[in-house]
RNA sequence: GGUGAGUUACUCAAGCGGCCAACGAGGGCAGACUGUAAAUCUGCUGACUAUGUCUUCGAAGGUUCGAAUCCUUCACUCACCA
């Protein structure tokens, strides 16, 4: 096979739409016959600080076409979060302030180079050009589109028909984002399939603004959360961050369900979609343990932010815990009075919310000392070394002083 | 600008003078069962060393023995009209 042809298919895979492909094989056909680079733009919104695996899925294409001659143009949103993406929300989303955004965009380069080769890789600032549009700009801007095809955005049809609120500056969001398109030049455009009118718009003002280019576009699915239903976010709190400890990246992958767990390997997994295939036929047909399976993925995505060396231990550290009912190794340690009320100390050592919470949770037989289940809400600690747990997963060693 | 409807806990949503820390659903937490999975079943889900006390129903005042419930003002949201 020629490196073309790889370099094709592995472009291709997981991915759920490309607009263009032509495009994308002329420029990786040129790149192999006279190594001449082109860009792949990727737009980031620094609204939350820490990435997680749905981020990733769009990373690790970004790195496939780093291995194949593109430079890649990390857009970092900053000007455009001040407005918010109204993308997918059902309501106006909140506005950012500067200073959050800035810092937010600066962790969020520390993580992305975990994945993406720094050397080819641009990041740019959407500021930079934004700031400089100026009234007559964005308004010259604005004349390029019409409110009847920006309606056609689902998401504020929804709104609109129901008589949500859209405020204007939503609507100059999806120009904006295609309007660094046409700043950056960019020949191909990466983004999730919730973007896909964005994406176009792109598409569109390079035209409108005769670039005489318009940029290849694909799409990536959504990574569904923990819970998988929803898509990951942080604000809903079903995320696998990638700078979350190893043996938490692991623990949260090995707790999503076994449906999930397939759609996991599809979008997330090295392996060959062959490779799955396969196993899914072997879990049917009960020769393959579906737990082992879940394994290997935890294995793998907890290698891939760490080393095999964590992710083994990740792997012992939760079946000690998990699978022989054992202590973890290492658990927070904290140094209480002496005589205090079991509820105060869950609370003090923060394995309790509060003390109301906390008589609750041994009512219900939730808390353990030494592995030994309570039920008296009244008990004071004396002198000595205890090990408190709280359900399966919260564990604290405490000294009474 | 006018008229009308609304604002209840994490979310949705009942309650319309005392029986209200507030029905119900979702979510969350915990227990059972398991593969710490899912599904299912059960319990809990404001705080407080606690058969009681305190703070909550957009905000501030008021009426009342007693208010989430009635009145006044303000703020916000939505609909229709302009």
């Amino acid at each position: 096979m020629s490196n073309i042809k790889i370099a094709l298919d592995e472009i291709r895979r997981g991915v759920s739409e490309i607009i263009d492909i032509k495009r994308i094989e002329s420029l990786i056909e040129k790149f192999y016959r006279d190594g001449s680079t082109y860009s792949v733009k990727a737009g980031f919104d620094p609204t939350g600080a820490d990435l997680h695996l749905g981020h990733t899925v769009l990373l690790q294409k970004l790195r496939i076409f780093q291995n194949h001659g593109a430079t890649i143009q990390l857009l970092i949103g900053d000007f455009t979060a001040t407005i918010g993406d109204p993308t997918g929300k059902s309501e106006t989303r909140k506005v950012l302030d500067r200073d959050t955004i800035l810092k937010n965009a600066k962790t969020y380069q520390e993580q992305v180079f975990k994945i993406l080769d720094r050397s080819k890789t641009e990041v740019v600032f959407n500021s930079t050009w934004l700031d400089k549009l100026g009234a007559s700009g964005l308004v010259e801007l604005t004349t390029l589109f019409n409110v009847a095809r920006m309606l056609e955005r689902d998401d504020f049809e929804k709104r609109y028909k129901s008589g949500k609120s859209i405020s204007i500056s939503e609507f100059i969001y999806p120009l904006l984002q295609g309007y660094d398109s046409v700043v950056l030049k960019s020949d191909i455009e990466i983004g999730g399939t919730d973007q896909k009118f964005n994406l176009l718009m792109g598409r569109y003002l390079q035209r409108a603004y005769q670039l005489n280019k318009q940029q290849a576009i694909l799409m990536m699915p959504i990574l569904e959360g923990l819970d998988g239903v929803a898509k990951m976010s942080k604000s809903l709190n079903n995320y696998i961050g990638i700078t979350e400890e190893p043996k938490d990246i692991y623990a949260k992958v090995m707790s999503i369900s076994d449906n999930l767990m397939w759609r996991y390997y599809e979008i997330l997994s090295d392996k060959s979609l062959k490779e799955i295939e396969k196993m899914l036929q072997d879990v049917e047909n009960g020769l393959l343990h579906p737990k082992k399976v879940k394994e290997n993925l935890a294995l793998e995505l907890t290698t891939r932010f760490y080393n095999e060396e964590s992710a083994t231990m990740a792997k012992s550290e939760f079946d000690k815990v998990f699978k022989s009912n054992k202590l973890p190794t290492d658990m927070v340690k904290f140094e209480v009075e002496d005589g205090i009320w079991i509820c105060k100390a869950l609370v003090e050592i923060g394995l309790e919310p509060s003390t109301s919470q906390a008589r609750r949770d041994i009512k219900q037989g939730a808390v353990r000392i030494d592995q030994k289940k309570i039920s008296d809400e009244k008990i004071n600690l004396k002198k000595g070394r205890y090990i408190l747990q709280v359900g399966k997963r919260k564990f604290a060693k405490v000294e009474v002083k």
